[in-house]
Formats: structure tokens, C-alpha cells, sequence
DNA sequence: CGAGTGACCGCAA
DNA sequence: ATTGCGGCCACTC
């Protein structure tokens, strides 16, 4: 049973992650809350170090909106690159209107 | 099986 | 406003 939550809780994240559209970024708290456990931030932060690296992870940052990441590919260097390249300005590792750019999914379907 | 870690968040002093 | 602490969840040793 708890596996199964467990297993459903990634899958969910990973939904979730697979779904940020280019420009836009998330917060591990609002991806936890979505996810049914509004405080498992950190949880996202271990799927995310654990999960597959298929997903647009460097989208998703802190509630400061502070890259986190740095361990995807490429380093925060790598990270800023991906950012920029997709319209996120980036300055002192901090997301220019983050608060803008913070893409609100219309509730899981 | 038990304990420790970590890409976090919120609240209290 | 800033700093410190605890709590939650998943994964590894």
C-alpha cells in the first residue's frame, strides 16, 4: 500500500515536472502540494536527485527561486545556460521575475 | 530493520 | 528584517 503511495507520489512528480512548458518554472513546494503532500518539498528534492534525468528538471528551483539544482548536467553553469535559453533571465543564480515566470498548473488531471 | 542524509518550507525568537 | 529550529517525505547505508 505505501509502496504503491510512494510510487504514485514519483510518478506524480515526474507528471507534474514532464509538464512545465518551456519558460516557465516551478517551486518543490508547490510540485509536493499538487502532489498531495504540501510538505514534502524536500521529498521532490530526493525524486529530483534520484529521478531520471529526462525531465526539464532545471525548471524547477526553490521558493526563493534560487536555482537548487546545480546537480543537473552542465552544473549551475549548465543551469543558468538552459534558463536563459529559455527567456529566464538569471542574476546571482536568482530567476529574474520568478514570480512571473512561476508556471500554476491547473490541477492535476 | 534503524539511523542518517538532502536539489525544502514554514514558523518562532 | 534576519537568524535558528523543527518537520515533512523519499532514498541510501
Amino acid at each position: 500500500m505505501s509502496d504503491l503511495l510512494n510510487k504514485q507520489f514519483r510518478n506524480n512528480v515526474y507528471d507534474l515536472v514532464a509538464v512545465i512548458p518551456s519558460g516557465r518554472v516551478m517551486t518543490y513546494g508547490q510540485i509536493a502540494t499538487i502532489c498531495g503532500h504540501p510538505n514534502a518539498a524536500r521529498a521532490v528534492g530526493q525524486i529530483a536527485h534520484f529521478g531520471p534525468s529526462d525531465l526539464p528538471w532545471h525548471r524547477v528551483v526553490n521558493k526563493k527561486g534560487i536555482m537548487a539544482s546545480g546537480f543537473v548536467p552542465g552544473g549551475k553553469q549548465g543551469q543558468k545556460s538552459l534558463l536563459k535559453d529559455e527567456d529566464i533571465k538569471v542574476v546571482d543564480d536568482i530567476i529574474v521575475n520568478f514570480r512571473e515566470l512561476l508556471w500554476q498548473p491547473k490541477i492535476l488531471s
